[in-house]
DNA sequence: ACGCGCGTTCTAA
DNA sequence: TTAGAACGCGCGT
């Protein structure tokens, strides 16, 4: 298990992928992607999950990341890229089975690859298509999703039009709660 | 501000 | 392993 690190320019946060990389087939599996405040947290996590950082002597692994990155950067850039589709795209996969391994979670992921850049959705809609009334537990699936950007589970907002929770935090001006703002404004979502 | 509803996770047998 | 209590990026009143 390795990871990478990168910042894009104009948000403001750290993005570390937790993958594998497979030599025979030379693909990466995406296993998570997780957003920091600052550098420091991203060096306390790698030592704890016992992970070590690329290796920068393996070309064809380095050029798949770099490329996963580029569309970060033109993403936040303004570029508004589907995250999901093109990272399809490249020799990439995405592990998001072994956490949504329940029924409902997956329908809830499925609704959200569906919400594009520039789109918003909320708890009560997803809830009426996949027809169950547990908004919260909704918003617990999109707590565990582990792809967060790449599963857009940042375009979810309450159906008053507040802002609602991110990655476990719920209260205003919170880094987390900042940051899921930031974000859809990035995206020039309305709000 | 309070009660509700319901999938998931935690906890104690 | 299994029931049941507790917990939540919410909703309606």
């Amino acid at each position: 298990m390795s990871y990478y690190h990168f910042k894009p320019p104009g948000l403001q946060a750290h993005i570390f992928l937790k993958y594998d990389y497979q030599n025979s087939t030379k693909t990466i599996l995406l296993h998570e992607l997780i957003m920091f405040k600052d550098k420091n947290e991203i060096v306390k996590i790698s030592k704890v999950k016992e992970l070590k950082p690329t290796d920068t002597s393996n070309m064809a692994e380095q050029e798949i990341l770099e490329k996963i990155e580029r569309l970060f950067v033109d993403h936040f850039s303004g570029k508004l890229v589907d995250l999901f589709a093109e990272i399809q795209k490249l020799n990439v996969e995405l592990d998001v089975k072994s956490k949504y391994k329940s029924e409902f979670a997956y329908n809830v992921l499925e609704f959200l690859i569906k919400v594009k850049p520039g789109e918003t959705t909320s708890y009560y809609e997803i809830g009426s298509q996949i027809g169950s009334k547990a908004y919260r537990a909704i918003g617990n699936a999109c707590r565990s999703n582990p792809i967060p950007l790449i599963v857009p589970c940042h375009r979810v907002l309450k159906r008053n039009g507040e802002i609602g929770g991110f990655m476990g935090k719920n209260s205003d001006n919170e880094w987390e709660t900042n940051l899921k703002k930031e974000i859809l404004m990035l995206e020039k979502a309305k709000l």
